[in-house]
DNA sequence: GTCTATAAGGTGATAGAC
DNA sequence: GTCTATCACCTTATAGAC
């Protein structure tokens, strides 16, 4: 308490990831000034420039940390060596950490076109090797004859998108729990990987 | 060949949607300028508000006419009675109109927030009206026991992700022809909705 | 129908006071 | 570390000439 009024720099910080995040998701990168940012922290738009050098920055450190976060996690999973028992595994892993963070969901998906040449690279660059996992799962399943699918490839890209799909709609106080969620998903997905009824 | 050098109304104001489109799609309607889609007609920025009278319309037009076009397609359509020949059938139309318009698609999802509360609020309609297409085809199939589904809605909210996917990653000149992509969902379709493999 | 010119205001980023 | 003031530029939309 013996700092200057005007001192924060362990809050501020944090607090203009957070509102370039929320801004970003709401209206759009493009749409979002320097200024709503700063006011939505309480700073003038000049203070910001003390955390972030310029505004390609914020975004493109909000994008590389989910990703960074997403495949971080992952690693500390212990997976089943059973196909089903891993993709059952997958679903409920990725359902959970998207459905917690809709908003870096949803600008990981949209703001991918206002990154630079360089900064969309790095992440074009996690988001394949996150598709790898479930690629793998999915190959390793179809080569033991757990899985029945015509091209685990194109089986792999068709789940992300039926997996990522709640978190538009999905919502922790709707009529859905997310135990029913996963518990529908797994559903889902392994009639889609044509496991057979009796596994 | 008569006209004046400067009159081009039957061509102008369709080209001014199409570059519209195209802008939108690829750099997002908050990052394109009236000047851009001036540009790339070939005309004046000012000549532009003889089409539309401001950007926000320029925007509804687009969304609107998509999911108009898509409604009464499908209007046209006949739907076998079975359960199960309609779903293929659905996957099939939805897949057809989905890849052919890949920047309406990607703008009608992306946009949606640009768009002022009433317009908002007319896409939203239209799109509620396909929803229930879907909606209605799972939950008949569920009746006649040709599905087996946890539960129809979330079933025909996954489906739509899962079918609206292939918007984000397939080329008419890959490696995948639309008839095999076509084939492959059918049968990611049935197995997730629980047809039998015999059927 | 298209042009040029302009109104009225917003933009990202920086400089220098405190 | 934050502020105020400012630079150089861009924005949507309109007015009036041709």
């Amino acid at each position: 308490m013996a700092r200057k009024t005007g001192s924060h720099s362990e809050i501020t910080g944090p607090r203009i990831k957070q509102a370039a995040l929320v801004l970003f998701a709401r209206y759009g990168f493009a749409a979002v000034t320097m200024r709503q940012i700063a006011a939505n922290v309480g700073v003038q738009a000049g203070a910001i420039y003390n955390y972030t050098p310029d505004k390609q920055a914020l975004l493109f450190d909000l994008l590389h940390g989910h990703m960074a976060d997403l495949l971080s996690k992952w690693a500390t999973e212990l997976v089943p060596a059973n196909p089903i028992a891993a993709i059952d595994h997958f679903v409920a892993f990725h359902l959970d950490f998207h459905i917690k963070r809709p908003e870096l969901v949803f600008i990981s998906y949209m703001e991918l076109r206002n990154l630079s040449d360089s900064n969309f690279n790095a992440i074009v660059e996690q988001r394949r090797i996150y598709e790898k996992i479930i690629y793998n799962l999915i190959l390793s399943g179809a080569v033991s004859g757990d899985f029945l699918v015509p091209d685990p490839k194109i089986a792999s890209l068709a789940l992300i998108a039926l997996l990522t799909g709640p978190v538009d709609w999905f919502r922790e106080d709707g009529r859905l729990t997310s135990d029913e969620l996963t518990r529908q998903y797994c559903i889902l997905t392994r009639q889609a990987l044509g496991v057979s009824a009796q596994a």
